[in-house]
DNA sequence: TAGTGGTCTAGACCACTCC
DNA sequence: GAGTGGTCTAGACCACTAT
């Protein structure tokens, strides 16, 4: 009885159209009116919309609906939404970027070539600038460094330094990170929440430009990445990549 | 009197926790249950797990509530999903980051610097190779090359070239470009649907590091970015940026 | 055809925050 | 205190796809 009211319900909406109001039942939709509104200037900049439930009667939907359009809208960073206050358009033309971050092994294994990795470097030190000021730590706290190789087909793909913080985690031993790279030790040993990264260009230092097999200065891309458990930095990695290395990302 | 009995329910739901089943009332929690679950290898990654009915009774909630929590996880790329076939622990320990690509103009006042920018050229051209692939027209089609320069406190901190493909734009004059820059002026004007980005390193050619005043063969970041309007695309752009710049993102 | 995820709805309460 | 977004719920239908 429900399901046939409700039947009734959806095939009788399209002809409830009245004041010239579009019916827009999909959260998509709502979404593209949305950004038609405001490519228009309908809305402008800085400027406040109408709150979810003013739109779902002028949509002829469920506040929910319009609910999942303007959250998906926020996360893209197109408008800002704060309680009590309101929904505005975002007055940056900011927008919000995916980047896929795959396990180095995938990687190469999605470019069809063999993958293989070594172990360069294990040992106990004190901390570089960088991962002191990552991890948190002081100048005197020693530190566990882990400088590693990828290769694909036998040739230089990547190399890596991680700092890890035996503080804070499990301490690994030289032999499982001779098997295994540090990240996916990571990840299986403790529930990473967390993580920041940076990337930026830089020139291939001596001991960089050895490992990746280019000359000395070269440009590399580097992506220096921090992992959190919580509130506890509990890694800081910097990752070089040959200068043929893009990253792709959708919006 | 529903409004009291819905309180009834929600005050009395602790107390009906039973068989060991912890009950998660928040997406949030459920999905902290799910990473869990797959971080203590109760679900290894490749298996299935069970679907939103089975595991809604299992913690107690509403299926929609299990969906928001696998969706989110689904965007993250943790898991994977498939109508008919079920949820599926992803077996790549692949993960999903957020670039913040601002206008270049916000980037550079949210240093507390001073925006300017200036138009460098502007002309019909035949594409480039690149240019070609990414607008997918041919050799012989003539497009609008557009190169610009913004500074920071005057000194120069990223110069982009865009082209534009006049078949699927209104076609920007020169005097508009010398106060807007092409990608603000693009957005006022058509309704972007998508966008692509590759972020590379790259040795400054010999225009790239005049425009930004540094030597020839520096690295610098580059990020390349193809805009569509549905299923067209209709510019393509190449920025670079000073080697201290960074690309920060969160996970 | 049947099973699974994807979504919509109406109603309700909660959480935050401005006044 | 009151207004707004954030979320939960129960029920229903839709869309996709393996079989």
């Amino acid at each position: 009885m429900t399901k046939l009211l409700g039947n009734l319900a959806r095939t009788l909406r399209p002809s409830r159209i009245s004041g010239g109001n579009k019916r827009m039942n999909t959260w998509q939709s709502v979404r593209a009116e949305v950004l038609e509104r405001i490519r228009s200037r309908e809305w402008a900049p800085g400027e406040l919309i109408p709150t979810e439930e003013q739109l779902s009667q002028q949509l002829g939907c469920a506040r929910a609906t319009v609910n999942r359009a303007l959250r998906e809208l926020a996360e893209s960073g197109i408008i800002e939404r704060r309680r009590k206050v309101g929904t505005r358009v975002a007055s940056t033309a900011a927008r919000k970027a995916t980047l896929e971050m795959p396990a180095i092994r995938d990687e190469i294994e999605a470019m069809g070539a063999t993958y293989s990795y070594s172990l360069m470097l294990f040992e106990e030190r004190m901390p570089s600038e960088k991962a002191m000021r990552a991890l948190q730590v002081d100048a005197n706290e020693k530190l566990i460094l882990v400088k590693a190789r990828y290769l694909a087909d036998g040739q230089p793909h990547c190399c890596e330094s991680i700092w890890l913080n035996p503080q804070s985690l499990p301490v690994p031993t030289r032999a499982v990170l001779e098997k295994l790279p540090a990240h996916e030790w990571l990840a299986s040993q403790v529930p990473l929440t967390h993580g920041r990264y940076a990337i930026l260009a830089e020139a291939a230092s001596e001991p960089c430009a050895e490992h990746l097999g280019v000359a000395e200065g070269t440009p590399v891309l580097s992506i220096e990445r921090t992992n959190w458990v919580d509130a506890t930095p509990v890694s800081f990695a910097r990752q070089f990549y040959r200068p043929q290395h893009r990253l792709v990302s959708e919006e």
